[in-house]
DNA sequence: GTCTATATTGGGATAGAC
DNA sequence: GTCTATCCCAATATAGAC
């Protein structure tokens, strides 16, 4: 492969890149249906018609974002396994809720409100977002065994569905309190399953 | 006013019921944005062009949908208001959420989708979700109240978010089983707090 | 009051110039 | 590889016949 050709694929990939990463943004903060694809050409500073030289469809723009935001989650867990014990690394990871809370009274939690929406649509988009929320299942559920809790996906799923559930109360109450509030509660309630 | 009167304003009040009835239905199954006036029209057998007779616009006769939602919830909670303890009325919406929960896995909680999918529009109608929402959780709140509980109010938004949350997976995941085991454990978790 | 035909708009997608 | 102009369709909304 020549010089030239590399500098125009990384050319390419930037801007593919760039394109999903300003969609992962705007469909959180809009949602899927009201996001046009001018919406995202702008955020990512494309001219509109451009976009489907990188992406033949919106469904694939979007599946881009969706790997792109699995991507952001797995280097979060992957900062989170360094610390010490389960308990921290849950305890990590309720503080990250909390501290977005702001984020999440304004636009509710990305893969959750993603998931709600995607689920209508008759494409397999709603698979993707299903393999990403499974993976994050996955991880708290490794923690909690790493506690020695033989009920493990149980508790994961209730944790998980206690997160998704305080923010979606969060964001249609405008309340970042609701969602520290919660944080502290199960905060205590990991603490009691040691 | 007149017989004549009487009866063709029953008959308007019946075609505007009808319609709003089946966008309760409608916008639970495909989502605000993914349903159109026709699918609306066609599951309340009125024409299409004859909806904008009894609405002005789309958003009205969502609102309307809202509002007899909100009446639907309304009198589930009459109905379990007769039960005799605040435990008995908590279990009892616990095995109403379980035995909806093959709807869950298909469409999700109506509330709930509702709730994310009108957060991301413009006009108010997210306010409208957000009462009917409060109107439960201000119930629920009264029942750990009538328990003694000084934290009511934060236990209602935990109990209000788990079913929430465990909807959401339910339908993510479309395992009606999540729902099942969740209400389970929420039970056994109401009984820990008499 | 009821319904049909149609105007209007907006957004996804394509053709083709450069 | 980049961008503009445009096609096309779907859906809201309206005009007006009956």
């Amino acid at each position: 492969m020549s010089i030239v050709s590399q500098v125009t694929d990384s050319t390419r990939v930037g801007k593919r890149e760039r394109l999903a990463g300003a969609a992962v943004r705007v469909l959180h903060e809009q949602g899927v249906e009201k996001t046009t694809l001018a919406d995202i050409a702008r955020a990512a500073d494309v001219p509109v018609g451009n976009v489907y030289y990188y992406f033949k469809t919106k469904d694939q723009l979007i599946e881009a974002a969706i790997d792109a935001h699995g991507r952001q989650l797995e280097s979060m867990i992957e900062a989170m396994e360094r610390l010490g014990t389960p308990q921290e690394r849950l305890k990590a990871l309720l503080q990250g809720w909390i501290g977005q809370r702001d984020l999440t009274a304004k636009y509710g939690c990305p893969t959750g409100t993603l998931a709600s929406e995607l689920d209508k649509r008759d494409d397999g988009l709603d698979r993707a977002v299903a393999k990403v929320m499974g993976e994050l299942l996955d991880w708290v559920e490794r923690q909690f065994q790493a506690m020695g809790r033989a009920d493990a996906r149980e508790l994961a799923v209730a944790l998980i569905a206690a997160y998704q559930g305080i923010s979606l109360l969060t964001n249609t109450f405008r309340d970042p309190e609701l969602m520290a509030t919660e944080g502290r509660r199960l905060g205590r309630w990991i603490d009691s399953l040691a």
